[in-house]
DNA sequence: CTGAAAGCGCTTACAG
DNA sequence: CTGAAAGCGCTTACAG
């Protein structure tokens, strides 16, 4: 193991003090053309590499973005950090996750290893964290909250409004001649869940139809939940010629539901999903959704961060929800 | 901005020295039962939360382990680093995450990033750093390799024989019968991407089967180029009855171009991937393919890398590739 | 323009 | 068992 060469090393080697080391790395002043050129040199001939961990301890900053997220491998999730880490391109900062995986505990834990880590500003991903303690955090530091809308900082929560998604995906299928129209949703406890489930009440009813309760069966967002809840569905009733499907997930577990059963899609029921995931244009047919604006957030995120970091003028950009047809609805036979 | 509390305030306030406070939360040395009971009290009420860079600058580690993935969103890496996270809970190490993007510049750029964090460890996904740095690197602090084969560091790569399995999915496809069967290679260049195709060749060979490049088509692991490798290879022929996906994305590309002409899997063609994703499960049909034991390599690269860190002894466990049969793929009718 | 000195928040021999 | 002191690798007034 070499041993790791400082700032002290350079400025031995190029004849000058550790300030002017210092500040020829980071222009922070004026430094002697003749002294500047030593020290890159030096820099050069020593492989030299800044402690950033040191120079946060000593400017008080970590140049890190603590990022919560819930599951690192998700693909919801996957395009907000991707749409983060672009964001964050070029900047001296650098995100640092930590997985919640919707448990409140774990959420506590990863906020833990971020405030250790004396991360300079936060993004918090969906989540179950308490909105008094996202408010407490909001005075200590920057902080955009992507997925939620916490009463108090709306001008750094990033969110749809997923009634109005789940409303445009039912009136897309309405307008198309459904009028059984089934509904998957997420767990109910969760927000989003319960916005989307509102949103395709409201459609239903607004058109006049009959909202029936048998229709609708609760998943928890994954694939796997979508086949079961279609199972539920179909020991109840097979008197239905659409789906909204409250995630793509689930979509695509109803979807394979469908298959198993040798019912087609679009033929002989509709399907639409929500969030838009990168899979949707390779679903077999390529699925209709409502987009969640998820690269979209994840930039914005990170764009506001770094002004709110600077102590520059911002406002936050929301993005609405956008009803994507491809080709997994189709007029009613 | 409150101040952020230091373990001088904690030392203070419970009336002994820094290094005391120190012991008792490193557990580093006796501490007489009273104080060590004012320290835990004094924590408590301050709500004091150690500095980790500063604990890091004094005891010459980071407590991170650098990982540089190619796509932070890709369902492929995703379930590495989520094996990663997995292996490293528990312990006090964390995670940084740094993309290449299939760059050579950015991949560098990557590596600086995460040297200038002075990481304890680093574990390297794929990539196109050159051999010689990655040896280079290994002399300075442990370092485990997914995907590929270091010459003169094979214990600590981590990876499956892709000729092997690309050899068994092949297998898998002429025991069903067929003997047409085409091949959506990846971008051959990459090793992973030429070793299976040389999987390919080998069972073809084996068995006594025609070689035909005609139904060879390069893709470049995405599913938008197995569409369009399908469409390649139909304005050469359509005389083929099964297809080898070099990775799953691109057999889910293929799938969508099948589908779009009205041919069914496996009634029509029958359709083996590589990689084993999580979406594979819910392709319709679910998709045969060759496992890759991402979620494994992740969480055996952070066990080992752990064990370097402790300077203990380790050897790494490698996995194989496993053939998965789903319903994708059929007798030749 | 430039260096010496103090400080960031910890840890760890050292001495008692 | 415990404290004073030095040090980790930087930055930044301060003085010249």
């Amino acid at each position: 193991m070499r041993e790791t060469v400082t700032l002290n090393h350079v400025a031995r080697e190029a004849g000058v003090s550790p300030s002017t080391v210092s500040r020829v790395i980071n222009g922070t002043a004026q430094v002697a053309p003749e002294k500047h050129k030593a020290v890159l040199e030096a820099i050069q001939r020593l492989g030299y590499s800044p402690n950033v961990l040191a120079k946060g301890l000593a400017q008080g900053k970590s140049l890190s973005i603590g990022v919560v997220t819930q599951e690192i491998s998700s693909p919801f999730y996957g395009e907000i950090l991707k749409g983060i880490e672009q964001g964050l391109d070029g900047s001296p900062y650098h995100p640092i996750f930590a997985s919640g995986h919707w448990r409140a505990d774990r959420e506590k834990e990863a906020l833990r290893v971020l405030s250790g880590r004396r991360v300079d500003a936060m993004i918090v991903l969906d989540g179950l964290v308490p909105e008094r303690e996202l408010l407490l955090l909001a005075k200590s530091m920057p902080i955009i909250v992507i997925g939620r809308r916490i009463k108090g900082m709306e001008r750094h929560c990033l969110d749809i409004d997923h009634t109005q998604g789940a409303y445009m995906g039912t009136r897309h299928l309405i307008e198309l001649g459904h009028s059984r129209i089934a509904h998957i949703s997420g767990p109910l406890h969760n927000k989003a869940a319960h916005d989307r489930y509102q949103g395709y009440k409201k459609a239903i009813q607004e058109a006049g139809l009959q909202l029936d309760l048998d229709l609708v069966v609760e998943g928890n967002f994954t694939e796997q939940s979508g086949v079961l809840a279609m199972d539920a569905l179909f020991s109840k009733t097979r008197n239905f010629t659409a789906i909204l499907g409250s995630n793509d997930q689930m979509a695509f577990g109803a979807k394979l539901a469908l298959y198993r059963r040798g019912i087609r899609v679009p033929h002989d029921i509709s399907l639409v999903g929500f969030d838009d995931l990168p899979g949707c244009s390779y679903m077999t047919p390529p699925l209709t959704t409502v987009r969640f604006p998820t690269l979209e957030f994840g930039r914005e995120a990170a764009r506001v961060i770094l002004l709110m970091l600077e102590n520059r003028p911002y406002t936050l950009h929301n993005f609405q929800s956008q009803l994507i047809v491809r080709e997994s609805t189709a007029l009613l036979r």
